[in-house]
DNA sequence: GGGCAGGTTGACA
DNA sequence: TGTCAACCTGCC
């Protein structure tokens, strides 16, 4: 379906995007290591996925990374550019890491050299991190699927965009179980509600600090700690928030040690010690990890 | 069939 | 403040 779209008319040409620093790998985890849900790899290698309502393709050839897309008049290089965070202030942040004394952390930004926070839209980030409690990746992006397809706008060949909260907000919670949300449903459907009833809050978010966005968002229904900071993390832009699951809790547990720590008490450590950009470290550990690098 | 998983919540000590 | 079961679904 997809090749046919690519194939139609002139072939399109693919766009390079210079200073990228990605290898396979960590374009790999990046795309597909469980902070975004829209993106597939095929079976030749390029990556297709959604950025604000517009369908992309990435693939990386040699030492480049190439980009095109089926609507350029409604999407720029400079939309990739920031979508991706290839720009200087991702340098900034590597350097600002404390990997020059610790050990663990610079054999996993060492594995995984280029792996990035992506920035993706806030209403969808929160959206996909509803269904994600005790679901897998290829669950998650499914029943994302089908609630697009169902629901959001046609962007060509088969694909769908997000639907938007305002047309979650009028589907019930019994017909989102039929997407096999299980509990979860309950959760959506009860922060379309809010979202409808409290216009703008959602964009809100972003004008606070990290500490009250976390506290604001965790009073919609389903958002505990761990998925307040996924989404403001992927969501927000706000690196230092370091969500904290299985994995993660095995890192802190069994590589640094914190064995008989709480919660709270790891949560701590993290922002003590990695900083503003704790949460690129925790993308380092989470995909290491995953990988069995460690 | 039973147990468990990338989490949250409410009940209870 | 900490522990525990329940919640859906899919997979082993």
């Amino acid at each position: 379906m997809v090749a046919q779209e690519i194939n139609k008319g002139s072939p399109q040409t693919w766009n390079i995007l210079e200073g990228h620093g990605f290898t396979t790998l960590s374009l790999a985890e990046t795309l597909g290591g469980g902070q975004s849900f829209v993106w597939d790899q095929d079976a030749t290698g390029v990556w297709h996925g959604v950025i604000n309502q517009v369908m992309i393709r990435l693939r990386i050839d040699g030492s480049l990374l190439e980009w095109q897309t089926n609507n350029p008049r409604c999407f720029s290089k400079k939309a990739l550019l920031h979508y991706l965070w290839i720009d200087a202030t991702y340098q900034d942040a590597i350097d600002t890491l404390p990997w020059r004394s610790d050990l663990i952390l610079a054999k996993c930004m060492d594995s995984l050299s280029g792996l990035r926070i992506l920035r993706q839209p806030l209403d969808e980030t929160l959206f996909y991190f509803l269904l994600s409690p005790v679901k897998s990746i290829p669950q998650i992006k499914e029943t994302g699927r089908k609630v697009s397809e169902t629901f959001g706008p046609s962007l060509g060949s088969g694909r769908h965009g997000f639907p938007g909260w305002t047309r979650l907000s009028e589907v019930s919670e019994k017909e989102l179980r039929d997407f096999k949300m299980g509990y979860r449903a309950k959760n959506v459907a009860g922060t379309a509600q809010f979202i409808k009833n409290h216009p703008n809050w959602l964009e809100s978010l972003q004008e606070l600090s990290y500490n009250d966005a976390r506290t604001e968002i965790m009073t919609l229904p389903g958002v505990g700690g761990k998925i307040a900071d996924c989404v403001l993390l992927f969501g927000a832009g706000m690196l230092q928030a370091f969500p904290i699951d299985t994995w993660i809790d095995k890192v802190l547990t069994q590589r640094y040690h914190l064995d008989d720590w709480s919660l709270k008490q790891k949560l701590s450590f993290a922002h003590l010690h990695f900083g503003d950009f704790a949460g690129l470290a925790q993308q380092f550990f989470f995909s290491s990890e995953r990988l069995r690098l460690l």
